[in-house]
DNA sequence: ACCGCACCCTGAGCGC
DNA sequence: TGCGCTCAGGGTGCGG
């Protein structure tokens, strides 16, 4: 579910309720493939703490803790972040929702898929980690600690530049497509990201990276940052099950030039857009204006 | 070194 | 209503 821009927008309405706030009490779902640590060793370790700072690198959401640990949170396909409030209205269907008193739509019922709460000493919104598909990951990490999953990863997507993947992608014969989802090259681009910013590009997703010119780099990391800004400035993208944490849904969707738009009309020229599988993701593109 | 593919898990939507 | 199928914005690990 979420790239880059949903897990910016994640983290910058979340920091401000967790800074400084001493968890007192944390509930988990059992050990699963979600849990990277035990989960009875997050609840030991987690009580009392407090976060200093929610951090992001790529699509990781970094907690730093007071004692110098880091608690590192990947959201996956399906995964949300959000506290008490607005938010937990939009998890419910409609009619679930109709059955609430006031009181109870303003606390989050958690429900088998929610794998983490945190309590707070001093009361407040509670926080709530909930991932229908469990592809997310928790891991607690010592202050100095190496990570196999952090420290691959490539530049951030909103910093990297148009020389940098030039000269990373000489020699390449993947898809251009494939290598913008490698994070080891540049971090935070997922599958929607990747078509927007191809089709602004004007570069198929099937062209080998090794063949693009530094002009079209320059272009597709242009293309890249300008729908992650626009993306973060509207709230994300709500194309399935996306909710902001503050209970809305992203509008970048409606921005949307080529991303599950197959078989309707190109906004720029009218021709139909396409759909093919490339390394085992949809790729979407206009056949016209991209080549 | 690189690439395609299977797999991790659950739910929604569709045709029948 | 139910069944079986396909499809999902994530990433890892394996074999060729």
């Amino acid at each position: 579910m979420p790239e880059l821009p949903e897990v910016e927008v994640t983290r910058r309405r979340i920091e401000p309720l967790l800074v400084g706030r001493r968890i007192s009490r944390v509930r988990t779902t059992g050990a699963s493939y979600l849990f990277l640590t035990p989960p009875r060793t997050l609840q030991r370790t987690l009580r009392g703490r407090s976060v200093s700072q929610l951090g992001r690198r790529g699509k990781y959401l970094i907690a730093h803790l007071d004692d110098g640990r880091r608690l590192l949170v990947h959201l996956g396909m399906t995964g949300q972040l959000f506290a008490d409030g607005a938010a937990s209205l939009r998890l419910l269907s409609a009619t679930a929702r109709a059955s609430l008193s006031p009181e109870e739509q303003r606390a989050f019922q958690p429900d088998r898929h929610t794998h983490l709460q945190l309590e707070f000493a001093a009361g407040g919104p509670r926080v709530f980690l909930r991932d229908v598909r469990k592809f997310g990951k928790v891991k607690l990490l010592g202050a100095d600690e190496a990570c196999d999953r952090i420290d691959p990863l490539g530049v951030d997507a909103l910093e990297v530049d148009g020389a940098h993947l030039h000269a990373a992608s000489r020699g390449r014969k993947v898809a251009v497509k494939s290598f913008l989802l490698d994070q080891r090259i540049v971090a935070g681009v997922g599958n929607i990201y990747a078509d927007e910013a191809l089709f602004h590009a004007g570069v198929r997703p099937t062209r080998r990276a090794g063949r693009l010119s530094r002009a079209s780099w320059d272009a597709v990391v242009a293309g890249v940052q300008h729908s992650m800004r626009r993306a973060i400035a509207t709230g994300g993208s709500s194309i399935s099950d996306y909710v902001a944490p503050d209970g809305s849904d992203g509008r970048y969707q409606d921005e949307r030039r080529v991303y599950a738009r197959t078989g309707e009309p190109c906004r720029s020229c009218g021709a139909v857009i396409r759909r093919r599988v490339l390394g085992q993701r949809a790729a979407h593109y206009c056949p016209r204006c991209q080549s």
